[in-house]
DNA sequence: CAGTATCCTGCCGGATACTG
DNA sequence: CAGTATCCGGCAGGATACTG
């Protein structure tokens, strides 16, 4: 394990396609049902939404609440524990609003304006 | 564009399998040639190192000063409004590091302990 | 309602060869 | 030395159908 650098480990958790849109309408609403949230999220999929709350879930910044009834329902929330990467999402938060400023103040707030394209 | 989060934003910045690493070693030590960044990052390819390292640059992240002589020398530094994201990175490592330690509480230390695959 | 199970596709990133 | 130019495989993520 390399000895210089973790920041790469809070990446990993929050990369995924879906995980900051949901991750945002879990603090933001506190608990959610799985329907709530795909509501809330009109474009992901049932199979795009379960996987990336497992993956929360497993980090344990997402709590799952199984109700034992007919019909089903369960609970999403931000775990204990999650609630201590508030400062950290904040932080990017705010970093990310400064970058888009800066961008717009070097390349004009264009909208045709293109970011450099991947190969 | 979106007003509840900027938050990706940071994200896209940093995503990419080579930036965390390409980073950290740019703010570690500080001006770098790019057959040094090759050296310091065995496995990389000099397409991804150009490719991470011009987006970096669009971002206005990295700055790439080049040497008109031959042969080429083209040495890649963090700009003055890179540096700006110094705080956040800290804080990202910071937060990694605890994470891997609440995972090791969680889950223990077994490495053959595997994170939840996907699909 | 809250999921699995399959199948499929785009594109990220790797390998290799060529160039000013 | 510091890159492009091509080609290609794997896998994240989408569409759709089925289930307790």
């Amino acid at each position: 394990m390399s000895t210089y650098c973790k920041f790469e480990t809070a990446l990993d958790i929050l990369v995924g396609k879906w995980k900051p849109v949901i991750l945002l309408r879990l603090f933001a609403n506190g608990t959610m049902r799985f329907s709530e949230l795909q509501r809330a999220i009109p474009d992901i999929t049932k199979k795009m939404l379960t996987q990336q709350l497992r993956e929360l879930e497993y980090h344990d910044i997402v709590h799952r609440e199984i109700y034992q009834q007919i019909p089903p329902k369960v609970e999403y929330s931000i775990t204990e524990y999650g609630q201590r990467m508030t400062p950290l999402l904040q932080a990017m938060n705010d970093w990310g609003e400064g970058h888009i400023e800066h961008l717009n103040e070097l390349y004009g707030e264009d909208p045709t304006t293109e970011s450099p394209e991947r190969s």
